[in-house]
DNA sequence: AAAGCTAGCAACCGCGATATC
DNA sequence: GGATATCGCGGTTGCTAGCTT
C-alpha cells in the first residue's frame, strides 16, 4: 500500500527559498489560512510542493516563532524534556514556545549533545557513561575542547574545563581497565565519584558537573593520606604498585591542566589512540579489559588506528614538550603500562 | 590569498498515523 | 473495510559561513 509521494510532480522548485516566495507563501496564509497543504501552492501561485510549504511556514514564517540563543532556562528544559521523552522534538517543542521542532532537533545534534558528552553523560540513557564510552568519546571530547568549537571568549573557561575534564575522565577511565586489581580501580573510582550522584544526572548543568569535577579533584588533592589509607588495604593484590605516585602524578596534572586552552588535545588524542591501541594488543590484557574492548564499537577503532602512529604503547608521548605538563601524564601511563605488564 | 575543513542550520525525504472516500 | 490522500514527525542531507592551514 502506502501512499504516494507528496513531490512528485515534476518541475516543483526544491532548495532555499527566496524573499519573494515566502512572502508569497504568508501573504496567502495571512488572507486564507493554510487550509490544505497541496492545494496551497497552486492557490497562492507557488512553483513548490505543500510539504515544502508546510515546513517552510511551520519552522520559520509563522509569526509566534522566537529567533536567537537558546536560554539557559531553555536549554535546561530541553535536556530535562529530552530524558523523559527521548527523540519526541515535537513534543518538546510544544512545551518550549516559540520553538519549533526542527530548531530543538538541531539544537539538541549540534549542542546539547556534545555538552552532555562532555559532561560524561550518555545524551541517549542520560546516564553517567561508563569507562569504555568515555574512552568511546575522548575524540568526541577532545574535538569539543577544541578552540574552534567555542563561539564566546567568555566560554574559554569552559572549554579549558573541558579539556581538563577529558583528562580527568581519561584517568578514571584507564584506572578502571588497566589496573589488575579491581579492588584498586574500585576505590579509586569511587573515590573520585563518591561526590557525584549514583544515579539519574538529567538535571544537572555543565557547570554543575564540572563543578563536581573540581571538588572531586579537590578529595583527589586534599585527601591523599585518606585515600592511602583507602588503598592500602587493597594494595595486597598489588605487588609494590605505586597507587600514591598515580594519584600524585594526576595531582601534579590536574593542578595545572586548567590553564591550558586545549593545546593538549592533540597530545590527548595521541594517547588515547596509543593507549587504546595497547589495550586492545596486549598479551597482558586482563580477561576484563578483552572483554570489554569487544564490546567497543567499531568507531572506536577506527578513530585509534586513524590517530595513532606509534608502533609502541605511549610513543606518541615522545614528541612532547617537557615544560608542558602534558608530560606528567607520561608518568601516569608509564606506571599504568608498568603496572599490568607486572 | 586560497584551498580545505567544519559546524550550524534550513530543507528534503521517507515513513507511520490518521482522515476521507 | 479497504484503498487512497494528507499530515506530521524524525532522520538525513547538503549548503554556506567562518575558521584553519
Amino acid at each position: 500500500m502506502g501512499r504516494s509521494p507528496c513531490c512528485d510532480e515534476v518541475g516543483v522548485k526544491k532548495g532555499p527559498w527566496t524573499p519573494e516566495e515566502d512572502k508569497k507563501l504568508v501573504d496567502y496564509i495571512q488572507e486564507n489560512g493554510h487550509g490544505s497543504w497541496r492545494n496551497l501552492p497552486k492557490s497562492a501561485g507557488l512553483n513548490r510542493c505543500g510539504k515544502s510549504c508546510r515546513l517552510r511556514w511551520t519552522n520559520y514564517l509563522r509569526p509566534d516563532i522566537k529567533r536567537g540563543k537558546f536560554t539557559e532556562d531553555e536549554e535546561r528544559l530541553i535536556i530535562h524534556l529530552h530524558s523523559v521523552l527521548g527523540n519526541k522534538w515535537s513534543a518538546m517543542a510544544a512545551r518550549l514556545p516559540g520553538r519549533t521542532d526542527n530548531e530543538i532537533k538541531n539544537y539538541w545534534n549540534t549542542h546539547l549533545k556534545k555538552k552532555l558528552l562532555l559532561m560524561g553523560i550518555d545524551p541517549v540513557t542520560h546516564r553517567r557513561r561508563t569507562d569504555l564510552d568515555i574512552l568511546a568519546s575522548v575524540p568526541g571530547l577532545l574535538a569539543s575542547a577544541s578552540l574552534g568549537s567555542w563561539d564566546s571568549i567568555g566560554q574559554l573557561r569552559l572549554q579549558a574545563d573541558a579539556a581538563h575534564l577529558a583528562k580527568f575522565q581519561i584517568f578514571q577511565s584507564l584506572l578502571q581497565l588497566v589496573s589488575p586489581s579491581p579492588q584498586l580501580s574500585m576505590d579509586a573510582v569511587s573515590l573520585l565519584g563518591s561526590s557525584a550522584p549514583a544515579a539519574n544526572l538529567q538535571n544537572y548543568q555543565l557547570g554543575d558537573v564540572l563543578q563536581m569535577n573540581r571538588q572531586l579533584e579537590a578529595v583527589l588533592n586534599g585527601s591523599l593520606g585518606l585515600a592511602q589509607d583507602s588503598v592500602a588495604a587493597t594494595t595486597s593484590t598489588l605487588p609494590s604498585l605505586s597507587n600514591m605516585e598515580l594519584l600524585n602524578s594526576f595531582q601534579t596534572c590536574s593542578g595545572t591542566a586548567a590553564e591550558q586552552k586545549g593545546g593538549g588535545a592533540d597530545q590527548l588524542n595521541n594517547l588515547y589512540a596509543s593507549s587504546h591501541d595497547h589495550l586492545a594488543t596486549a598479551n597482558s590484557t586482563p580477561s576484563s579489559v578483552s572483554a570489554a574492548t569487544d564490546q567497543m564499537p567499531d568507531r572506536i577503532a577506527v578513530d585509534a588506528s586513524a590517530n595513532s602512529s606509534a608502533s609502541t604503547p605511549f610513543e606518541a608521548w615522545e614528541g612532547l614538550n617537557p615544560d608542558d605538563d602534558d608530560l606528567c601524564w607520561k608518568n601516569i601511563l608509564d606506571q599504568l603500562s608498568w603496572t599490568n605488564a607486572q
